[in-house]
DNA sequence: ACCCCTGCTGTGAACGTACACAGTAGAGTT
DNA sequence: AACTCTACTGTGTACGTTCACAGCAGGGGT
């Protein structure tokens, strides 16, 4: 042992975890050598290397991640914050499929994530003095509608964070991650013209988020470029939810029976208008082709199935992840723009 | 200044974060004291609180986490497990009212939660050194399906668990928190009976779950108690998706088209059901009464609006959160079974 | 006068790790 | 032969907190 243990010498399975002591005692090198092959092993011996390795394996050593912390003054982890209320999330099947995958991009790096919601005002100062005290290294930050408060605080708290979604409103320099919403629609705007339709209509999304506004700024330009005639009757408004894709549809089919086709800027919305139609006894794409935005899940759950844009939500959380990482390791901000693709299926 | 500090002292907004030491110094008092405070106050002068609450406001002081557990030797967090392949949770609107509701709950106790996903063995295998070195408290167990592999290995670890709903096979004593699906079941039954409904046919879960098990018991107890014959075509087993209600109704519907009522073991597949009767031209609840279990979402999302079961989500998570805790703190094992209530709406 | 007891306070260790620094040996260069 | 340089190693210290312990004053009992 060339080690000055100050405490007594600890044996294998002796009740606690073994420490570092433990393993610079049993591979006969010292605590600094150890510290330097769980980092990485630049400048370590091989031979060293081998030793403290067969240490590990046979003390099933764990590093500490407190007392890591504590000298790195680092947390070694990521939140991921949900500023929205909760019942917009039910609905909303990208959450899911964009926390999960955030989970498993951030397991790749050994980077545990801390869930927070923060729906109300009440919890978003709550949460505060957590996020200034640096509890977590950074932030993944999900909110869909309009602009976000926690941004300046954030930004004041020196937090590192990546926002799914471009946020609305000035912050300064800001990382985000996002699907090209506009050639995404355009993209989906081809091809049903080029389908032959039309008298195509539109449910488009909330007008207070980019990427509401950014589809339906594509349906429109496709219009123009086909030179199709621009109907202002053709338009709705929804609000993502499968109760407004129903309600807009509805909507639509009073005020122009004539209409050949929908392009849906959701597959819930598109989900709620697939049984308007349905209800209307009208035949999706004999008489009307749907088109729906996101390729979530319900997109192959319904009857028929959606023919949809898939957002690449696995390199959505990817880049996101990689992009808090990279902030948090000194980099500057980022913004990833990823592109979209489109999955032919029966309703269009 | 009464402490003989090591470190240069720090003023407050020096860089880093103030720390005990700055709080005493500002307060007049030892870091003993201060941090006496900190754990609420016990022996105390009410003069000293007063100067360090005061300190603590004045310099924005927040404990740091990471020396707190490194000299307690407990992580303060809590882990969310979710052993499930992400495709069945996409469906389940159970798991995110579940996962929403736990994190609030533990926010009320200002302990943060670390979501962790394991549907694979491989995955599974990466995250058990994870709980042995104790880097989490506690862990919340997320597992809809079968007999979950992660129970012993938490066991061996030592570590605390609860499980949502009863778990399958032998594990000595296990703590787990479930709604009363028997009960939730005969109730439902009794309320359709007393309707009038006697040609009742049900979409049973899978049988590999209790909650799939105790929900085709009660079904049949009461069709027993109420002397109705039972009739093995009215019996189909989904798998909680949309899609297995969709398939199960379809399969009633031609193997006893004189059936009068449904009882389907979730809102998920009472969903697919109603699509399936809509499509057959059928009216609910005129031709057939359906009856869902959950109290999900899709609830009320669906036309006509499900009459249901509701289980006390609210509850299950606020309970787990507390069996959970409780067991952290030296409590033993307790298994808690909420009660269900009946949510009468349009579909019976 | 003594004692004990209670309420409050300050001090010295730990907790387990990372990092800066100093030091060693050996190979290569002049 | 003296030197520089590189690769590697060990030691001391700091990170910020909690906890056990000791100390101190003052009140109440004998």
């Amino acid at each position: 042992m060339t080690d000055t243990a100050p405490n007594r010498s600890r044996r294998a399975g002796s009740g606690r975890p073994p420490t570092i002591h433990d393993l610079a005692a049993e591979a006969g090198v010292s605590r600094g050598t150890v510290s330097r092959v769980l980092q990485g092993g630049r400048n370590v011996s091989p031979a060293s290397q081998d030793a403290v390795n067969a240490a590990i394996r046979k003390l099933g050593y764990v590093v500490n991640l407190a007392a890591r912390s504590l000298v790195t003054q680092r947390a070694g982890t990521v939140a991921f914050l949900v500023s929205e209320t909760q019942d917009v999330l039910f609905e909303d099947p990208n959450f899911m499929t964009l926390l999960l995958g955030c989970t498993q991009a951030l397991a790749k790096y050994d980077v545990p994530l801390v869930l927070i919601t923060a729906g109300t005002e009440a919890e978003r100062r709550r949460i505060i003095p957590y996020f200034s005290a640096h509890h977590v290294d950074g932030v993944l930050l999900f909110s869909s509608h309009r602009g976000n408060p926690m941004i300046e605080h954030l930004q004041r708290a020196g937090l590192p964070f990546v926002c799914c979604g471009k946020p609305l409103g000035r912050h300064g320099a800001v990382s985000y991650v996002g699907a090209d919403d506009r050639e995404g629609a355009r993209t989906m705007m081809r091809y049903l013209l080029d389908s032959g339709r039309r008298r195509i209509a539109t449910i488009a999304g909330p007008q207070d988020t980019p990427g509401g506004l950014e589809r339906l700024t594509g349906y429109r330009e496709l219009l123009s470029e086909y030179g199709v005639r621009h109907d202002k009757n053709l338009v709705t408004i929804g609000d993502y939810s499968r109760a407004s894709g129903a309600a807009c549809m509805e909507q639509l089919l009073s005020r122009t029976p004539d209409l050949d086709a929908v392009f849906v800027a959701s597959d819930l919305m598109a989900d709620g208008a697939l049984t308007t139609i349905g209800r209307a006894g009208l035949n999706v794409p004999g008489d009307i082709a749907v088109a729906g935005f996101d390729d979530s899940p319900v997109a192959t759950a319904v009857q028929p199935q959606l023919t949809t844009i898939r957002q690449p939500w696995d390199r959505i959380s990817e880049s996101m992840v990689r992009q808090l990482l990279a902030q948090i390791s000194g980099e500057g901000t980022a913004t990833v723009i990823l592109p979209t693709e489109l999955v032919v299926r029966e309703s269009a």
